[in-house]
DNA sequence: AGTGCAGTCCAAAACGTTTTGGGCCTCTGC
DNA sequence: GCAGAGGCCCAAAACGTTTTGGACTGCACT
């Protein structure tokens, strides 16, 4: 049973193809009764063009790019993205593409090893555009990708004025406002877990995170910020030194929902109680920190919608559509949970 | 700057596409100092053959595809695939198709919402090949692929006898195992949190659990069967049902670790301590189930491997290529954790 | 001098569409 | 009776490869 192609109807038809192309994609220059006629016939047939012509044809791929960024091996040589907040982001992307009949390639790689993806993809040209990610400070993957004209919409951007389009969450306001928040419950000592250093976001934070201290008339310590990894394990072990210094800080912020969560359990591996004896904030609002014991305080920005806007934005981008906003900045939403507020 | 075509190449080197072509692929037919010329001049030109024009060619899309399969739609229309089982599955898919050089292309959908997407995909000749998952009882897909004999690789299978490849955990014995376990620990009243009827696992599941209460002795009671739907938020009102009655259960198998997570909030919130007031175990071996509070007695299933070895009977099914199993059953690994050996 | 044979190279076909640029009717209005 | 205008249809080109089936050299061997 070999695919079935627009020859096969038209001849079946006793048609052109071009009139079979033309009656099935709509054109206004085929008589209503062939149209049905193909129409019927081609379902019958089971035809569907052929995405391959099509693509070939028309010079589009139909596609977009995502490479899901991961931090780490895990032993074994498997590596997991085990970051939740991808799972929902891919989520939104997927949507939205089928939304706009395109589709989603993905691929899993670290840093070290995404760039013979991004060439493969580009160079191949085997998709119309690229969603990015987790944006460095100075980034590669915009340049390469401005080079060889291909569109992309950046979740983040780099540091200093970029011309290409982004959402962004404003994550050091963010910062900012969760320090206040634990301030304003009393606490003095206010720890910071950050992430890998060439992330834009990690600059974002930590600043935003000093900005909060300053409000607050605390004054920085640097003993009092760790570094993690994004992951759980490196929020846990992070989280497991700074519990045990003296003085202990009284508050920890993690960079993200992952690197609270490793230290949520650290902190209950040492016998004491989160939101009583320590209090714990993140940055995501992924569905496991609202299912944690207890419930994680955090900052939420929503990673569907954002995948999805970040797709349409895309999409006009490929189509050479004007996009009302190029550059879009959210702020984050504070989530106050049991983590941060003491026992229930 | 417009993508440079072989055509470029070879008219800058005064050769035919034919040759331009037969030295990039390495064929023997061509001298060695023209096959080297080709080579600096493609390298210097940064070109790279279109995917799209070498898939028409060779009629090989040189992609598979994969559904994420997801249970329910969020409020806000938006639905994220929360079960991280899939992330790991999902990396492990890409890892090996990046081996094999071929693309990854994923879509999300729930149950009602798929066909659409396996037709497309199907139809347009759009990958060469499908991943299948959460197989149910009878499934349309297993039938929809053969008959327009594309190749496949399901993860379970179908009721009844089937001749396609599957790569399938055991989790009947799986549960009967869990049952010993917790009946060696002196439970007798042992709930049983299922999912989705239609499931193929979900009858073996239940049917591993039956297997087991009968091995130790205890009597089937319908009452400790409550239905889920995979996801936590499913697990978390089961959960809370069950331990509400009275006499309450003193264990909890969940039909995977999602369920069991949200069964342990459950617990929690009632002011149960798990481990010690109630057992509750899971299946799947997600990270998230290691780093709950208390760590999850779960049986692992290796999703990361799982789906490479699924790729890899891709590729050969796609090539042609004899495959020395065809039909894989592996066993899971019982991993007991605080959440059913009481405090630590 | 003819035959055979590697060693190199190439023209043309094919893959299945979409799009361009008409062509042929029939009908209308003069 | 004829120009003009729609209405409907189509042949052919193009998209960029890979593959098929030679073609053209020299060179060695009868």
């Amino acid at each position: 049973m070999s695919p079935v192609t627009i020859r096969d109807v038209a001849t079946r038809l006793n048609l052109s193809i071009t009139t079979v192309s033309r009656a099935l994609d709509g054109y206004p220059d085929v008589a209503a009764a062939t149209r049905a006629r193909v129409e019927t016939a081609a379902r019958e047939m089971g035809y569907a063009p052929s995405h391959m012509a099509r693509q070939m044809r028309r010079q589009r791929a139909d596609a977009i790019g995502f490479v899901i960024p991961v931090t780490r091996k895990l032993e074994g040589g498997s590596r997991a993205f085990a970051d939740p907040y991808f799972s929902e982001f891919i989520a939104g992307l997927g949507d939205e593409a089928t939304r706009h009949k395109l589709d989603l390639l993905v691929s899993v790689a670290t840093e070290e090893d995404e760039q013979p993806i991004y060439e493969r993809w580009a160079r191949g040209r085997r998709v119309d555009g690229f969603v990015l990610n987790r944006m460095r400070a100075h980034d590669w993957r915009a340049r390469f990708l401005l080079r060889n004209d291909l569109p992309f919409v950046a979740n983040g951007r780099e540091v200093g004025a970029v011309t290409y389009p982004f959402i962004e969450v404003d994550s050091r306001s963010g910062f900012s406002q969760m320090v206040a928040h634990l301030a304003d419950l009393g606490h003095r000592r206010i720890a910071y877990i950050g992430g890998l250093p060439n992330l834009r976001s990690q600059a974002d934070r930590l600043s935003g995170y000093r900005a909060g201290l300053k409000k607050a008339g605390i004054a920085f310590d640097k003993r009092l910020v760790a570094a993690g990894d994004l992951t759980r394990q490196g929020g846990y072990l992070a989280a497991l030194e700074l519990l045990q210094r003296a003085p202990r800080p009284t508050a920890l912020i993690g960079m993200n929902d992952m690197t609270a969560l490793g230290a949520i359990r650290a902190a209950n591996e040492l016998g004491l109680q989160v939101g009583r004896d320590v209090a714990i904030a993140g940055f995501d609002g992924i569905d496991d920190g609202a299912h944690a014991s207890p419930p994680l305080t955090t900052l939420i920005q929503p990673a569907y919608s954002i995948a999805r806007q970040s797709v349409q934005m895309l999409v006009a981008l490929i189509n050479g559509n004007p996009i009302a906003e190029r550059q879009i900045v959210l702020q984050p939403e504070l989530v106050a949970r049991a983590s941060t507020l003491g026992p229930a």
